[in-house]
DNA sequence: AGTTACATTGACATCAATGTTTATATCATG
DNA sequence: CATGATATAAACATTGATGTCAATGTAACT
């Protein structure tokens, strides 16, 4: 039925857990390097130098190769979230340290690239570890807070800052090129802007 | 060589213009609809009633259907700025207002996914027609104020505008249900915003 | 009506990605 | 050292997307 394989000589031996550690540190660099489409099992074994069917037969399935990633990557931005709750328990919360910190959590690791990826491929299931860090950096921020009435503000603050940092990760580069804007106007303006929101009297309302 | 083809029958005839225009619409629903990947010959071929070969035909190849499916696309969203900049033009012009047309210009017709799709997949020269409407886009809002020393602030407005417009078209759906916000919430919290770029003083500097 | 231009299609060819099967190599453990 | 577990690879099969080719239908124009 099948021909005979002809013996194999020197591969080495990888554990299940360090392949598909390396497999989703090339699979990522794929995604950010050329696209969504190149993360291919072909690509992702040759970036490693093993064959498409081990890392096929590590992952379950292309699918599962793409998910692990998925959620591998959007691990790593709810850490990186984590960070800012964690910033915002010490005493001095600076606003640009803030904000520079939620635009890290997008820009670092390819997090902005991946979530694009996510909605475009209707794959939003794996966005759901993210509600609980967006809300835990809202009750960090509240708890900062000694105004009662903080609690709406702060959620329209952190919408701002996500919403941001997601589109500056993104189509940042492209807009700022654009505009003659340095690489950093996007966070000096949303550092500029959050006192704002959290001042008691807020920002003022839409003119009619 | 090949088997002679059976007759065929009732096959309506359209114009080269006429499937091309079908075809892009179709393609753009199924990008919507269905990510980039379900973009294919087969599938708009499906959609306006005729074979995968005829829709090749029309496009030349199936990288010129997603070329021109960008193109069509960018063409829409560039339009789309060009009326905000005739709203500019006229005597009131409502922050509120300013906020809608630009975020409509990337919700309405996907420019949002739109965009990420150019730049996940590297096709960055087909976002070069927006310099030129983000760009005429700060003339307009200078030419509306008073302020000699505008012009800087009015970038960083334009820059801020079109980042947030773009992640909310993309990510803000999530991210609202995420924090409860309503629908509006950004464009609510940007329409506040933008007077203050716009005063003399400008928003105050980071504080160190 | 005849001719011409081109829209349209079915059949075929090709390629890339995925998945299956079978066999072999490597390592840990007794 | 034998043995079992599993990592690994070659060969094969399958599917979907793209592209080519030859032939035919359709409409406009003379």
């Amino acid at each position: 039925m099948y021909k005979q394989a002809r013996p194999h000589q020197k591969r080495r031996k990888r554990s299940g857990a360090e392949v598909r550690e390396e497999g989703l540190a090339a699979a990522r660099a794929l995604l950010l390097d050329r696209g969504p489409a190149a993360v291919t099992l072909a690509n992702v074994g040759q970036a490693i130098g093993m064959s498409h069917a081990n890392v096929l037969h590590h992952f379950g399935s292309a699918a599962g190769l793409q998910s692990a990633l998925m959620e591998s990557m959007i691990r790593d931005l709810t850490d990186a979230l984590g960070n800012v709750v964690e910033l915002m328990k010490t005493d001095s919360a600076a606003p640009r340290a803030v904000a520079d910190r939620v635009f890290d959590a997008f820009d670092k690791g390819g997090a902005g690239p991946l979530a694009a990826w996510i909605i475009l491929s209707g794959d939003v299931e794996h966005l759901e570890p993210v509600r609980a860090a967006v809300r835990a950096l809202v009750e960090a921020i509240v708890g900062q807070s000694t105004d009662e009435a903080a609690p709406d503000r702060v959620r329209a603050a952190v919408l701002m800052m996500a919403v941001s940092a997601f589109g500056d990760a993104v189509i940042g580069p492209h807009v700022r090129s654009m505009l003659d804007q340095p690489d950093d106007a996007m966070r000096d303006l949303i550092a500029r802007i959050l006192p704002l929101f959290l001042m008691p009297a807020g920002i003022p309302p839409a003119a009619p």
